[in-house]
DNA sequence: ATGGCCAATTTTATTGGA
């Protein structure tokens, strides 16, 4: 199964860009971030035509997220289930081929010193008792805009984000406590070194000079990713004309080598 | 070539993004 994730910063703007994508790449599962838009007017009908259904979580000009499969797709939840309703829309999950897949937006979080920081580290808190609170099996997998560099390798320049809300010390204690309920960020499974970022700023050619953070992720539990076969982050998406500020990540997972017994 | 912010709304400024 070929699962991919891209925050596409207002699905309306990136209609032709994810089609022609999609076509391409034909990855089985895609989870998308900040949709930017309300159910009613999320283009459905260019993903069904090309065989995707769609399960999603829109909000008024804020976050969103959904879930593109060709794959069926059952048991669809928004947000965190038992927390009643939340305001933001920031996490779909749906099981796809006995694996709960998720599409997550954690909470940018502002400044280090705002509101917005503290909600960010409660999100991520609440992220934490849920994974505590669903059953293990089918094993889960987190796609998505976890707006944190889980090491200096994930940024171009460290030193410059000790007091940033990508890499402060709490966000990363938090974003560590998450990953400790038993996942493992595919990517890193497979490519060890530094310099690969999925995240490039739109000022001051931020691309082009390639100063870029990785904060988007897939995060697998262990039996997924025993089987994960591959990871990639496709920059070549971030090319030409009205580019999303990030790039598509992927994971491919032999399913056929879960372990029914160990999941 | 990959090029000097972008998108939605509250719209001719403001807010949030990261």
């Amino acid at each position: 199964m070929k699962v991919a994730s891209w925050n596409v910063n207002s699905v309306r703007m990136r209609v032709e860009r994810l089609q022609a994508w999609l076509q391409a790449q034909q990855p089985d599962v895609l989870c998308l971030q900040e949709l930017k838009t309300v159910d009613a007017q999320f283009p459905t009908e260019a993903f069904t035509s090309l065989g995707y259904q769609a399960a999603i979580h829109g909000q008024k000009t804020y976050n969103g997220v959904a879930i593109l499969s060709r794959l069926p797709m059952t048991d669809v939840a928004r947000g965190f289930a038992g927390e009643g309703e939340t305001p933001e829309a920031r996490l779909i999950a749906a099981t796809i081929a006995g694996v709960r897949v998720h599409s997550v937006y954690v909470p940018n979080g502002g400044t280090v010193e705002s509101e917005r920081y503290a909600h960010k580290l409660a999100w991520l808190g609440r992220l934490g008792a849920y994974l505590d609170r669903v059953p293990r099996s089918p094993p889960r997998l987190l796609c998505g805009d976890f707006n944190v560099a889980p090491d200096e390798k994930d940024l171009y320049n460290p030193t410059a984000f000790d007091h940033d809300v990508i890499f402060h010390v709490d966000v990363r204690r938090a974003y560590a406590a998450v990953v400790e309920r038993g996942l493992r960020d595919t990517f890193r499974l497979h490519h060890p070194e530094p310099g690969h970022y999925s995240w490039w700023d739109y000022r001051m050619l931020g691309f082009p000079k390639n100063r870029g953070l990785r904060i988007d992720l897939i995060l697998a539990d262990e039996t997924l990713a025993r089987c994960c076969l591959s990871a990639s982050i496709d920059r070549e998406a971030r090319k030409g004309k009205q580019p999303s500020d990030h790039a598509p990540i992927l994971a491919e997972f032999d399913l056929g080598r879960l372990d029914p017994r160990a999941a």
